[in-house]
DNA sequence: TATTGAAAATAAAACGTTTCACTTTTTTGG
DNA sequence: CCAAAAAAGTGAAACGTTTTATTTTCAATA
């Protein structure tokens, strides 16, 4: 059906080995190569992967493992990666397991079969054990965004307690003292670590005059656009003495925001509302959402570096950690109770 | 380093023939198989994909190929596909060339050296030509949401044309004279015809009363929300006539809905808006959108059985086209411009 | 207890590459 | 122009399955 080396070699008289080193970048006298070049247009051939893969066990690529294709940090780190191992002659494979925890199991399973010569995955799964099924094969993992508790690999996170610190400084420092966070459940790392960071550095500056649950409404919702609208539009309308809303990730931000718009609250002016991840189209809005980024770039360049490593150089060191530090950029969504000008405007706006 | 049939015939004794028949459903006495089974738990074994693959010229893998993995439809399309595979024992590989005709085409390469048993794909160059390549190598192409110029493969659409006729009628016979369509490029099959079809509807009623091209403003941008918001906050806040915006996809839709909301335009009151794709967060939102729904669900089931029809019984029969109908969703976002009560409401509030 | 036919198991030959030890050819420099 | 070294090319043996024709085993029947 398809041609083979024994076709091309019918038709230059090379060798099957001389072949193989012309697909394989060795050393070949210039006649060679032009002769094999036109055998291989003639035929229209094409290397067959499997016994390439069979022999070489190399398939030159990378599994990428993920929650939810239709989560925009997730794709946006999945596209730098991609780019980055395109441009170094490794293909991609992707695979989502809808934050399935057998689905994840089953996907890795397949990506190993595929001879996938490394993995970076966002786990899904807290104890990350699954993954221990790789390094038995020895293929290298990166673990991107997420630890887990039962498996050690190269790990890029983002320094989420700092975050989620800093954020309730900030809102601290403008003389909130009601606040709510939306945030996704707590089994999901990022979000544990942000809420904790959030809660806990509210709680220690007054531990005394707060009532509610770690001095902090938390409310816990899916990681979706329309569950932080619904998380947003239930808060403001049951509870009035919310001043201030941390939203603990992009679509949790952009559904707080269009429940505020519709409510007709006006940000900063009637509720603050403080944001995470600078995503195209928060970026845009006006006001300016007041947020904590990440580095998207240096985390997706930090993951493809680690695995690179290990596939040159196998394991010959043990597993880094990179924490990167969020940047607090700074918009017009959060009011400064302080400011006495500011309270009346605020006062008027209600 | 891993084990291989020849690992389970040393302890179990049997020859690497029924070993074979094990793992592809022959019919084996129940002590040959439990002999198997506990040898394949012992070693850990996995089938080696490649040996079997170069054997058997089949991978039980589909080949998804779209434009943007950071597009809601074509993301929640992909999804319902892996679903549905994964259901009949075959895995997906999913590709995405960043809506590059370069990267489309070496994506395709690489689905076919990974041998993929078929392809569904939502094309990204207009012309298909490069799809030849797939049927060159016997391997079946579905395409989803996209007709190709130069390419004869089965195909599953929405009619387009229709859509935008649909949504042109609505407006039209509501009183709207003076609107705009919010779209992607005309280089996009999908855009083209949505725009197409509105655009004739409305020139076919009233030829000689409008002066703009085509007597509708077509605003063209690229398909995500920022690009939708910039383009009608643009509009909004320079075209004073235009009464209703007809957004042809889902992130334009989404783009407008924030720039009205921001602008503090209230549809249907100030500006009617009739949306595109019946995306979660869209039918979440109140007032409730006036949208064309496309039948995702049916869309992707349709690919699907098309290609495992292919897989099955191969080219027995000449491609189809299927054409599938959108469905006109009424909600609260479009005023009746005829309607008296309406129009002094209408009024009051701008 | 033979006999028979179906069911189960086997052995060996692919599948299309890569690899490695080897031979042949070309280049280099004295 | 020759010897030696370097470069280019060769041939055969893997890699781990599936497949096919063949042989063995097993039960059921006469």
């Amino acid at each position: 059906m398809s041609s083979t080396y024994k076709d091309i070699q019918r038709i230059t008289g090379y060798s099957l080995g001389t072949i193989s080193k012309y697909f394989n970048g060795g050393s070949l006298r210039a006649k060679t190569k032009k002769d094999i070049e036109a055998a291989v247009a003639r035929l229209d051939y094409r290397v067959n992967g499997f016994a390439r893969g069979l022999k070489s066990r190399k398939s030159m690529t990378i599994g990428l493992l993920i929650p939810e294709i239709n989560g925009i940090f997730a794709t946006t780190i999945l596209r730098l990666i991609v780019q980055f191992f395109r441009q170094r002659g490794y293909s991609c494979l992707i695979c989502d397991c809808d934050s399935d925890t057998n689905i994840e199991v089953e996907s890795l399973d397949f990506l190993l079969d595929k001879m996938v010569d490394g993995i970076i995955t966002i786990p899904t799964d807290t104890s990350g054990k699954h993954l221990e099924r790789a390094h038995t094969r020895n293929i290298p993992v990166v673990l991107v965004d997420r630890k887990v508790d039962d498996f050690d690999a190269d790990t890029v996170v983002i320094d989420n307690y700092s975050a989620g610190k800093t954020a309730a400084e900030y809102l601290r420092d403008f003389g909130h003292v009601n606040v709510a966070v939306i945030s996704g459940t707590q089994d999901v790392y990022t979000m544990k670590q942000r809420c904790s960071g959030f809660v806990d550095a509210f709680s220690q500056l007054r531990k005394s005059t707060f009532t509610k649950k770690n001095n902090v409404r938390v409310m816990e919702t899916n990681l979706t656009v329309e569950s932080g609208y619904i998380a947003a539009k239930d808060l403001l309308t049951n509870d009035n003495n919310i001043t201030a809303i941390f939203c603990a990730n992009y679509e949790l931000t952009l559904g707080t925001i269009m429940a505020m718009k519709e409510l007709g609250i006006k940000y900063p002016a009637g509720t603050s509302l403080f944001g995470f991840d600078n995503i195209e189209i928060v970026r845009t809005l006006s006001p300016s959402i007041t947020l904590m980024a990440q580095p998207m770039e240096l985390l997706a360049q930090s993951a493809s570096n680690l695995l690179l490593e290990r596939l040159e150089h196998g394991s010959i060191f043990s597993p880094k950690t990179i924490m990167l530090d969020t940047t607090l950029i700074e918009g017009n969504s959060v009011s400064n109770l302080f400011d006495k000008a500011n309270q009346m405007k605020d006062g008027l706006a209600r």
